[in-house]
DNA sequence: TCGGAAGTCTAGCGGTGCTAGATTCTGGAG
DNA sequence: CTCCAGAATCTAGCACCGCTAGACTTCCGA
């Protein structure tokens, strides 16, 4: 019983310890440096054992991307408005803060094709409590407006902006003001409400 | 003479056969599917015969790439506002129509690493002319703000839209309130403006 | 007619994701 | 303490990948 106990418990931290070491390795040489063998290496067990614990690399990757969006929802979390600053701006910001600074993280959660999606009953927390803090975010700007389309709207605008940025199709330097510009527009059919 | 001529032709041709072959392979099978193998099969010929033509398989992606930017380019230029339709409408319809029904394509331009900057000197004419039309959907709209920052953040919007609908990360079935509520927001400020 | 250049191919390198089957380790029964 | 069943792990290999060296074939011009 107890010995059963140790091994379900090793077995789960060698589970974390491959994720772990997936992310690591992504985030220093990038996803195509990502292959079974240096996983596996780095590790320090063979191959299969990766088997053992995942359908395959794509199973891998995807347990990165989910505890990304954890990661993303906390930093989300954290990100309380400064003064004179609303809501919006300081999530928009923590957000294209999170896909700058972890590149290869934001890319598991959302360039990787790994078959993860919203919306749906098998959803993963991780990124519905991500989702739920955009949520919070738009919600004092909503106005007439749906609420949920609103944040889809917001997320969206973000999302390629971070994107667009990273493959470099922007002009740098203009950050600040693509951001302005965008929060500007979200935010203003607020105003256009008030008598 | 007239030989070297008929050679330069043919090797033109068979230059855009490799890349048209690229882009219906993936088209109908998906990026995984083009190896060099298969690429070369399809256009009868060797793999070594694709690297006299091009450096390696990115460049060749990246060739598929450029010409998608020429026929979105075409596609946006086609898409004339209808009866009270505005401009920014029409042309963001016709953008994400064009992401939603040729997904390879738009994979090539957009996700697939192809290292293709924007916005310097070597930026191919596709990609301008394709943003011109952009500007110029956004330019009415545009009241007091930046012209091209307000371009970027319009198609920051739709690539935002056009990459989360793709990977099921928003909800099905609301594509037109998203779209409504996400133009209503670029266009508002306009309406601001006027006294 | 024939030599050389241009064009094209075969065959192979080191890598990939993944797995069958051999081997080693482990813990409880006798 | 010994032994063995089953769990855990590894070695070795498959079919495929992008890419290329070097052999071979084709064709033009002297």
């Amino acid at each position: 019983m107890g010995i059963q106990n140790r091994r379900e418990r090793e077995r789960a931290e060698r589970h974390q310890l491959i994720i772990d070491a997936a992310r690591e390795l992504a985030e220093e040489e990038g996803w195509d440096a990502v292959t079974t063998r240096r996983l596996a290496d780095r590790v320090e067990y063979s191959q299969p054992v990766l088997y053992s614990h995942f359908k395959g690399k794509d199973a891998i990757v995807r347990a990165v991307a989910i505890q990304g969006f954890g990661v993303l929802g906390q930093e989300l979390r954290k990100a309380r408005p400064r003064r004179g600053q609303t809501r919006l701006r300081a999530t928009a910001e923590a957000y294209l803060e999170f896909a700058r600074k972890r590149p290869a993280l934001y890319d598991a959660m959302f360039v990787q094709q790994i078959d993860l999606s919203f919306g749906t009953e098998e959803t993963p927390a991780e990124l519905r409590e991500a989702f739920a803090e955009m949520v919070a975010a738009v919600e004092p700007v909503v106005g007439q407006r749906d609420l949920e389309t609103l944040t889809e709207v917001y997320w969206s605008t973000l999302h390629g902006i971070a994107t667009l940025t990273r493959n470099a199709r922007l002009r740098t330097g203009e950050h600040e003001a693509r951001l302005e510009l965008a929060l500007g527009a979200l935010s203003l059919a607020q105003q256009e409400d008030r008598p």
